[in-house]
DNA sequence: CCCAGATTGTTTACCTCGTATAGCTGAGGG
DNA sequence: CCCTCAGCTATACGAGGTAAACAATCTGGG
């Protein structure tokens, strides 16, 4: 386990008892966008692979890694990151903390399988091609949204995918894989991008996505921690919004929510840059908007 | 410029060690770019605002809240998030660590004064101007290269400042501050972006930079981490590799560091694209948003 | 100069956490 | 019926955050 890496395990939520029930009241957005394709609440297939916890207290039937690691996903899922404890993950189990051991190293090493299998649901997702279909753009675009449908499917984990340290340096998150990054190049490559191009696109493609899921989750936390945490967290008061006349008039639009269509409009900026990028000079012509049956 | 009195790249990897592979070999790309004009060692003036203590062998003299602050921001640089804790902090300031809390009220409450202290070197570079003095493409091209030199000069600390949650959902990260938003929002409305435009622009300028920087630092990380973590942790090893052919013959390209031109040209990218979306003299202008399904 | 009160740092102590180690328990094989 | 051993529990230790009581140092009014 890295010693010195940097933990979000201590950014977050206090460890707050009750339940989070439901959006906080009064907002001028509703994170919950019912026409938001990637929303968990709007999609129908259960491609969840940590599914079937039953009775918390009598969750028996033979411990295994896997069964581990998916209820440490649901359990930061419910109650956030800082709340993972061993001797909890237990109990969620059925279990002392020290059973855990017997098939997990360490609470580090747990994290790197949260993560793991986490990302791994991309390989469950249906609309997603780990290798093109209909070309490049159309495969960029399927696993672009695949990637915002985990990060919202599973905000509190999105911080761990980001900020964990990747076994190579040019394994790049969110796509922590080594599949995916073949699979990405590959898809590129194929497509008639040059072996360069194909890098410098796996690099602006991962730092966008890594952004503006990053962003989005964190704006859905906030919302969040608002509610099940009453202490009300130095949230920022009336009176000293008084110096930034222009943060007070723009508030109802900084407010406002528009992820889904600002995601989608800066993933088709980045795509026509990276078919620039392939064909200079050429008229990019063929696109296909996503299609999400 | 002494820029790299230590490679990093190869430092932890001793030749024949099997685990790290022919990964780390080569040397292909140096993280210490020294044509690099936001990395630390490549610059000139002290605008640190850790620097100012006269006498830092007898670190008496007063404890007080940006002292602790300083420290722990220090501390982290050295010694990576996970080792700052209230006692090594308190030993690091000749003090016991309860002593601490007669200034800072708890640890979380230590890392927002870290973030904040950190993001704040911003007002102090003399580079980066508060109001727009060339336009406004000047205005945020001089940001972002303040925000990257901070991003480099405290890489263990950036990603804190990437994941804790803002005051408020509509201060992203990484200019966490209103003063940079009202900033922000005042340069461009004030140079023919309307209010939605500037607001817009606010985000895809967020993202990118959170997306950009924090992959940037991770990487680092990864090679800072390879030396004073001699437990060798997980690399990548070459048996792996085998089922990914192209991750292999692409790993020089992979492997090479071309942060500064990336950042440039993404950047850049951007700024025309915030351009287009100001002036729709060109084609291109409004995207449908994303079907309803 | 003396001393009450405020400042500022120290000591002690409690609780939680990760995890090492040893103990228990029940199923299957001899 | 006892041995073995996988799978879990019990116990324990050290580190960490932090509350509360305590001590040392500084302050200004008599």
């Amino acid at each position: 386990m890295p010693a010195s890496s940097t933990d979000p395990t201590d950014a977050g939520a206090p460890p707050g008892d009750g339940l989070t029930g439901q959006i906080a009241a009064g907002g001028v957005a509703d994170p919950d966008d019912p026409t938001d394709p990637d929303l968990p609440d709007n999609r129908a297939g259960g491609t969840d692979v940590l599914a079937g916890q039953g009775a918390p207290a009598s969750g028996r039937g033979g411990l295994d890694r896997h069964r581990i690691v998916s209820a440490a996903v649901a359990y930061i899922d419910e109650q956030g990151l800082p709340a993972l404890t061993m001797r909890k993950l237990g109990a969620a189990l059925g279990v002392e903390a020290m059973a855990l051991y017997r098939y997990v190293p360490s609470r580090e090493d747990l994290l790197d399988g949260v993560v793991e299998i986490v990302v791994d649901e991309l390989f469950a997702d249906p609309d997603v091609y780990i290798a093109p279909r209909h070309g490049w753009e159309d495969y960029l675009q399927r696993l672009a949204h695949g990637v915002r449908r985990i990060a919202l499917a599973h905000p509190a984990v999105f911080p761990l995918v980001a900020t964990r340290p990747p076994a190579a340096p040019w394994v790049r998150p969110p796509l922590r894989s080594l599949r995916w990054v073949e699979s990405f190049l590959s898809a590129l490559t194929t497509h008639g991008f040059t072996h360069e191009q194909a890098v410098l696109a796996y690099r602006a493609y991962s730092s966008f996505l890594l952004g503006h899921l990053l962003l989005e989750v964190a704006q859905r936390g906030v919302a969040i921690n608002a509610i099940d945490d009453p202490d009300g967290a130095a949230d920022v008061s009336a009176g000293e919004l008084a110096p930034y006349p222009l943060v007070v008039e723009l508030e109802p639009l900084l407010t406002q929510d528009e992820s889904v269509t600002e995601f989608e409009e800066s993933l088709e900026s980045l795509l026509a840059r990276l078919g620039e990028l392939q064909a200079p000079g050429s008229n990019r012509s063929r696109r296909r908007p996503p299609s999400t049956p």
